[in-house]
DNA sequence: GTTCTAGAAC
DNA sequence: GTTCTAGAAC
């Protein structure tokens, strides 16, 4: 670290601030340069001490002040508005300010930068970045706060702060930004801002930020205890050895030996991942069959800024033993490029204790997009360790990956997602052209983002380990729950050839038609139940289906409210462990597309064709809209669409359009998008076409919001495109995927709740993520 | 899908 | 005390 002058992590500072002819003319008629110091840190991290020192010890005739929000209230809490009257009065009076108040948030600090700006004055951000435990352990055991934050209290909300913490940034409109982590960092930016005299300034630019932190107890363990008692025991013996050191003697000597505890040992034992087990398995795998039902898969968050292994390999074993239990005939492979790799060598171990079918997970040593022509390994979908714009390059996996597929990858990504949050993944389906399609039978590709220890990165984790844990181990269940989804599909594809040759060999009914989709409507609520069956090769399920179908025949429906009741039968019958049926308010959609004459007087069916009618959403997410649902009895979610709906789709997508012209005349500023959820909640297969606004009281939760703004929802144009390429659509079908953090759907911003959500959103004029502007996404006037 | 409501979060 | 979320019931 070496906050004055030769930052760590930026460019060489240039030698003075850009500011305007005009501000430049002001100071000189002055004859200073102010400063406003935004200090940014939790209670307990030093704040006052740092503006105190600042204040009482400028040497060099700046004059300072302190504004401290704790204070400035006379006895009653203190508010933004009177620390920001009080920054322009002593702006006004030529002084300089050192603003005291947490200001963790990006929105907390917007108004000082902005009042700064109007004023003409530079504007700095001072980070103390201090471990969490010290800035605890400091606001716990406090006495006389002037905020009267001390105690147990204390420890509770600064946890809650730092979770919300956002880094300060020089698009906020800091000319310079510093941290400082640890005290030896705060004297020296002290010194520096007492040496400053009143017409001098300081380089613009970041200092001092770190790229690897030391190791912390995570927060949120550390916070179990929170009483002070505890607090102070548990940072006593329990603490690694890095910790029980005193944390601000000597960084650069804590660092290394923290990574030291981190790294591995370079000495591996010989044989572990051995290449004659690399042949066993890959003739275990060659053949197409159980290719298409093999993930190949990295280590997820271990490579580029070390993940602890032990955690790492316990998460990898635990989610993939657990997703074995659940499905049969899949297989999972852990690929690592070295023979002497110590993330396969522990996975490996940890395995054969669990007594987990070595047959059906194993290690692999090679390269993960050479594994079949290299290795005889043949994977029809592997998974990227990707970054979170999932852009091409950066080195490891994720620039093997993109390099090996080629430019298709990038395209194809693109049409998903531009940007991933840690914990989840996205199916990408690999173009045909793709020489990773074409050479190694690869057909998807999952990117996955593991929980983020890279400071530089955005939702850095700050080593919190307990935190990590949990999202990497939610990027595993993402990660092969999307493998589960493209293998059910391959399964649906398998079974849907099935049907076309017996029906060209005149050996079916109308009632085998409606037997297969009852068959996938029962998969679709196991999986909404989280009761999977198992998953079944094509030639097992082409048995299962035979041996059914008996049942399908004297069960088939003879009135429209027999589907529900039939399929309940079925599942009971065949011994699958039963489940719900679609409710009876699911079936809604189902019988007004089976039905609109019924409801030909109301005002919500806009139009009726034999395809599909066009309806008001009953419950709209936005000013306007619209549903337009199919009329085909039996296609009631993307996992059912094939081939053979690309015409009906396409007149969907074309009447969606047609309506969100006609919105358009009355309404010019509105936006619509068109697609599919991946799991719609209502049967009978629904395009929405929706405004963008999201302006609507029915628009009340989490789920509502995510189901249009994240991959759950599926642009029409992309599903119909992936039909035409693949026969079928991918769906996004992890339900965390609705559990994501709010974030605006125009400029990512993350928001804590929906009426926050909303009151953003209303205001936000950001233009819409690139993706959204290509191939028609969006329809505008 | 919505509504209702307990209890968590603020 | 009020706001907000999330799970159960429908």
């Amino acid at each position: 670290m070496n906050p004055d002058g030769g930052g760590s992590s930026s460019s060489p500072p240039p030698p003075s601030p850009s500011r305007g002819a005009d501000a430049e003319a002001k100071e000189e008629e002055h004859g200073r340069k102010q400063v406003v110091v935004v200090l940014v840190g939790p209670p307990g991290s030093g704040k006052s001490t740092f503006a105190d020192a600042v204040v009482a010890g400028s040497t060099a005739g700046r004059s300072w002040v302190r504004i401290c929000q704790d204070t400035i209230g006379n006895g009653k809490a203190g508010t933004k508005i009177q620390c920001l009257k009080a920054t322009s009065d002593a702006l006004k009076e030529g002084k300089s300010v050192l603003i005291d108040r947490c200001n963790l948030e990006r929105e907390q600090r917007a108004d000082f930068v902005k009042l700064s700006s109007t004023l003409h004055v530079d504007v700095h951000a001072v980070a103390l970045d201090l471990p969490a435990k010290v800035c605890i352990s400091r606001a716990v055991s406090r006495k006389g706060h002037e905020g009267n934050l001390q105690g147990g209290k204390a420890a509770l909300v600064v946890n809650r702060m730092l979770q919300k913490k956002e880094t300060p940034l020089l698009t906020e409109g800091f000319s310079r930004i510093m941290s400082c982590n640890d005290d030896g960092d705060i004297k020296k930016a002290v010194d520096m801002y007492n040496a400053l005299g009143p017409s001098d300034c300081l380089p613009s630019g970041i200092f001092g930020q770190k790229s690897k932190g030391p190791i912390q107890v995570g927060i949120m363990k550390f916070l179990k205890k929170s009483d002070t008692s505890s607090v102070e025991k548990s940072s006593g013996p329990k603490i690694t050895l890095s910790e029980s050191k005193p944390e601000q003697q000597n960084p650069l000597a804590k660092h290394e030996k923290v990574e030291d505890g981190m790294s591995c040992p370079m000495e591996v034992e010989k044989g572990l991942n051995d290449k004659n087990e690399n042949e066993k398995h890959a003739k275990e795998c060659d053949s197409d069959d159980v290719g298409s039902c093999t993930l190949a898969f990295p280590s997820i968050s271990t490579a580029d800024f070390q993940f602890d292994l032990d955690r790492a390999s316990d998460i990898i074993v635990d989610t993939a033993a657990d997703f074995l239990q659940k499905f049969d005939n899949i297989r999972l492979v852990l690929v690592d490029l070295s023979e002497k790799s110590r993330i396969l060598s522990l996975v490996k171990e940890k395995a054969s204790k669990k007594s987990i079918d070595c047959s059906r997970f194993f290690t692999f040593v090679g390269d993960i997009t050479q594994l079949h022509t290299k290795g005889g390994l043949r994977c029809s979908v592997i998974a990227n360790a990707a970054n979170w714009r999932l852009k091409p390059g950066g080195g490891g996996v994720n620039a093997a990956i993109f390099s090996a597929a080629g430019e298709s990858l990038h395209h194809a990504t693109k049409k998903c997602a531009d940007a991933l949050r840690p914990g989840t993944s996205v199916v990408v389906p690999l173009p045909s052209i793709s020489p990773l399609h074409q050479r190694e039978g690869v057909t998807h590709v999952i990117h996955v983002l593991g929980p983020n220890m890279n400071p530089m990165r955005p939702d850095y984790l700050k080593n919190d380990y307990i935190k990590g844990s949990k999202i990497l181990r939610e990027a595993y269940n993402s990660l092969f729950e999307n493998f589960a989804s493209i293998v059910r599909g391959h399964m649906g594809k398998q079974n849907g050839k099935l049907g076309a040759e017996m029906s060209a060999s005149g050996g079916t009914s109308p009632n085998d038609t409606k037997m297969k989709r009852e068959d996938s409507h029962g998969s679709e609520r196991m999986k909404k139940h989280k009761l999977l069956p198992p998953i079944m090769t094509a030639k097992q399920q082409h048995e299962h289906t035979k041996a059914n179908t008996p049942n399908y025949h004297d069960k088939s429906m003879t009135s429209s409210a027999a589907p529900n009741q039939a399929r309940e039968g079925d599942t009971k019958k065949s011994g699958v462990v039963a489940s719900k049926t679609w409710g009876s308010w699911a079936r809604t959609l189902y019988e007004l597309a089976m039905h609109p004459e019924k409801y030909k007087n109301t005002d919500s069916i806009l139009e009726t064709s034999d395809e599909f009618i066009v309806l008001k959403d009953l419950y709209p997410k936005a000013k306007k809209h619209v549903l337009v649902i199919s009329r085909t009895d039996g296609l009631d979610s993307l996992a059912d669409v094939k081939k053979e709906h690309l015409p009906l789709l396409r007149r969907m997508h074309s009447a969606g359009v047609k309506w969100a012209h006609k919105f358009l005349e009355e309404d010019a500023s509105l936006v619509f998008r068109l697609g599919y959820h991946s799991v719609p909640s209502m049967r009978q297969l629904h395009l929405h076409i929706i405004s963008q606004d999201f302006d609507s009281t029915s628009l009340k939760n989490k789920k509502h919001w995510n189901s249009f703004t994240t991959p759950f929802f599926r642009d029409s144009v992309d599903v119909i495109e992936e039909i035409e390429q693949h026969g079928s659509a991918t769906a996004n079908s992890d339900e965390k995927i609705l559990a994501m953090e709010l974030r605006c759907h125009r400029c990512r911003s993350a928001h804590p709740n929906i009426p926050k959500l909303k009151s953003h959103i209303a205001n936000c004029k950001s233009s819409f993520p690139s993706h959204l502007l290509q191939k028609n996404r969006l329809v505008s006037s």
